[in-house]
RNA sequence: GCCGACGUAGCUCAGGGGUAGAGCGCUUCCUUGGUAAGGAAGAGGUCACGAGUUCAAUUCUCGUCGUUGGCUCCA
């Protein structure tokens, strides 16, 4: 017998060699029939696997991610035993389960794949699925492994299993079709009820260019059809949070494919609102200790020559702009930074006048590869809140808090909760793709990982995901779609003072080497609106609105008492517009509405009389009527409410 | 940059080898209204651009540009 612990803490007795359905079947036959994959002492086993020890046991269902997780890797295997039926000859790579579905990745040889295979593919994929074909696990040995994907002379697998022990190398069998695996499965195909391909995209091999291309076949199943209504209902959902579609419904940028690509047009609305922000934040950059400094758009070659990103990024980017007769060459710039270490330069500094905090709204350009561009949120031109702190050693633990309580202040006052913190560190084994010294880099990981955990951020860490001068603290937030987006950044740079020859005179009168701290709380401003486009669907923070009342006129014949009220609004700070086409009262606000005016201010001959205006909150309805002055009071205090000042 | 899809009126989209259609928006007129669409008339398109096939191309083929879902990249 052996004993099993479940995740309630209870412990039963069971004979050796049960298996996680069985104990399920003991449990509820609700149970049994639902349980999709198990964790047995921390380690995933398929539903059949006979366990042999004491233990603790998870069981998981569809309600569980590793329930989903083993659902959508188990499709993935009848993916791949479809196309290898209606496509012979093609080679498998690898399939893995994602956050929504799953793909495979499959070297399709000459045979192109596009969309309009998908519905035979599905519908073979369904067929197996209907066969309720088990899902069975077996040891290979690595010579009979090797020899199995030798004779299908697919040199994918054998270069997988060339990196696997003897011994440790399993193959998944269903129906007809074989898989190296490693484990995780459903009991059987005939959990999977709904099928949608969703894309196809190339994908190169173990993720590196210089590798292979592959055709990558992406697919999400469901247990029940309902499912997959709900879930296709949800992407078109998402869809009408998209930034790209609401920025043009609410005239708040526009492209344009002369001005070129990934070169954002900010219209008026837009612009009003990117300003709002960027006063929102110098006022707390002011409180902060911060300075404004203003820069050119273009700099000296030699500029980027004595920082390293010319070395670096020199000809991935926009290339230099050449003067009519010296033959100089300057650059767009793609970064700040080295003009701010200038700047810094231009003075004498004594560690009592550190720290230095230079902050600017720098307008940067770089030549972003064309398929990446994507609305606001990846673009050729863009402006960053940008700032770079120059400090003493000694300052920089409490000047990296200050700027994780500045991002706070500015994620919180905009209603961003749902971000995760990201500690990128240098990848060891790739010393060489950084610049800088071990001790230097050591320090500056320690400080960052430091600053996080005092603050009480929960975050993860990522190797090799620092920039080439130094690591990162960057705050992630995802759009309506589930992708994840870097706004706020705080960056450690021990690397630009040595190459500017940065100083400062110390207290023992000797110069000393500052660090720089490169942060931008919002990232930038086009992916900032962007991503908080998506989050509110365009329904900002009443401060941030570019128009937080209309004055709704019953007809023509009020036109001058709506004037007399939006003066009056204006009076009182509170941004305004009046409606007086000829148009029916409904239609008004109904478009005010779908317009997202947060007030709607309705005047008509009621109103005129008494000197007051009829107040309609959107989504909500009519508040009744009430004075102008009044309207400005409520208004105003809902604002103070939510937008607190920041304090240092 | 690579793989796939797409590009028709300001917007959302239908159509299809014989040079185009709807809804919304826009203009004008009627209507002067009470909390999510009042009525009528009209204007607006080199069907992204360039080449090829054809008697004829917006439609088919190729290329370019742009957009888009991914991959790689992201100072």
């Amino acid at each position: 017998m052996i004993e099993i612990r479940l995740p309630d803490g209870s412990i039963k007795e069971f004979e050796k060699g049960v298996t996680p359905y069985e104990v399920a079947l003991s449990i509820s036959e609700g149970l049994a029939r639902n349980v999709l994959s198990a964790k047995f002492n921390d380690q995933i086993v398929e539903t059949s696997t006979p366990l042999t020890t004491n233990g603790s046991l998870i069981l998981f269902t569809w309600n569980d991610d590793e329930g989903k997780k083993a659902f959508w890797h188990s499709s993935a295997h009848v993916m791949a035993q479809a196309i290898e039926e209606l496509y012979p000859g093609v080679k498998l790579t690898i399939g893995p389960a994602i956050e929504n579905g799953f793909y495979y990745d499959v070297d399709f040889g000459d045979h192109k794949i596009s969309e309009s295979d998908f519905n035979q593919i599905e519908q073979r994929m369904l067929e197996i699925a209907r066969g309720k074909h088990p899902f069975q696990m077996r040891e290979v040995s690595k010579e009979n492994a090797l020899n199995h994907y030798q004779k299908e002379r697919n040199e994918f697998k054998v270069e997988l299993i060339e990196n696997l022990q003897d011994g440790e190398i399993t193959f998944c069998d269903h129906d007809t079709f074989t898989d190296l695996c490693r484990g995780g499965h459903l009991p059987h195909t005939g959990f999977i009820k709904a099928v949608k391909l969703t894309s196809v995209a190339g994908a190169y091999w173990r993720g590196d260019e210089n590798n292979k291309q592959l055709t990558r076949i992406y697919g999400i199943t469901f247990p029940k059809q309902k499912d997959l209504k709900e879930y296709l209902v949800l992407l078109e959902e998402a869809k009408k949070r998209d930034h790209r579609k609401l920025g043009r419904e609410l005239e708040l940028f526009t492209f344009s494919q002369k001005v070129g690509q990934g070169l954002p047009l900010w219209l008026p609305k837009g612009a009003a609102l990117r300003g709002r922000l960027e006063d929102f934040l110098k006022k707390a950059q002011q409180k902060a200790g911060y300075e404004m400094v203003v820069t050119p758009h273009i700099g000296h070659k030699d500029l980027y020559v004595t920082s390293g990103h010319y070395a670096k990024y020199g000809e991935d980017s926009f290339q230099p702009i050449k003067t009519p007769h010296e033959g100089e060459e300057f650059l767009l710039k793609p970064m700040n930074c080295p003009h701010h270490c200038e700047i810094y330069r231009s003075g004498q500094w004594s560690y009592k006048d550190l720290p230095k905090r230079l902050a600017e709204f720098g307008t940067v350009y770089r030549y972003e590869q064309s398929g990446e561009l994507h609305g606001l949120t990846r673009v050729r031109g863009f402006t960053q809140d940008d700032a770079h702190i120059f400090c003493t050693p000694d300052q920089l633990d409490d000047e990296f808090k200050k700027v994780i309580d500045l991002v706070l202040y500015v994620f919180s006052s905009l209603g961003f909760e749902n971000f995760t913190a990201q500690v990128s560190l240098r990848d060891p084994e790739n010393k060489e793709k950084y610049i800088g010294s071990d001790a230097n880099w050591e320090k500056a990981e320690n400080a960052i990982i430091n600053a996080a955990k005092e603050k009480g951020l929960s975050y993860k860490i990522e190797t090799g995901e620092a920039a080439f001068y130094g690591p990162k603290l960057d705050f992630m937030v995802k759009d309506a779609l589930g992708r994840q987006w870097q706004l706020g950044t705080i960056q450690v740079d021990y690397n630009l003072p040595e190459r500017f020859d940065l100083s400062y005179k110390g207290s023992d009168n000797e110069l000393h080497r500052p660090v720089m701290i490169h942060r931008a709380p919002f990232g930038s401003m086009e992916r900032f609106v962007a991503i908080l486009l998506e989050h509110t669907a365009g329904d900002f923070p009443l401060w941030l609105m570019p128009q937080q009342a209309i004055i709704l006129s019953l007809s023509e014949k009020y036109e001058k008492y709506a004037e007399k009220v939006l003066t009056l609004l204006e009076n009182n700070e509170i941004r305004a517009t009046v409606d007086n086409r000829n148009e029916t009262v409904g239609k008004k606000i109904r478009e005010a509405e779908l317009n997202k005016f947060p007030f709607m201010l309705i005047v008509g001959e009621q109103e005129e009389k008494d000197g007051t205006v009829s107040v309609r909150r959107r989504g909500e309805g009519d508040l009744g009527r009430m004075d102008p002055e009044a309207f400005a009071q409520l208004i105003n205090k809902e604002i103070s409410k939510n937008l607190k000042a920041f304090e240092v």
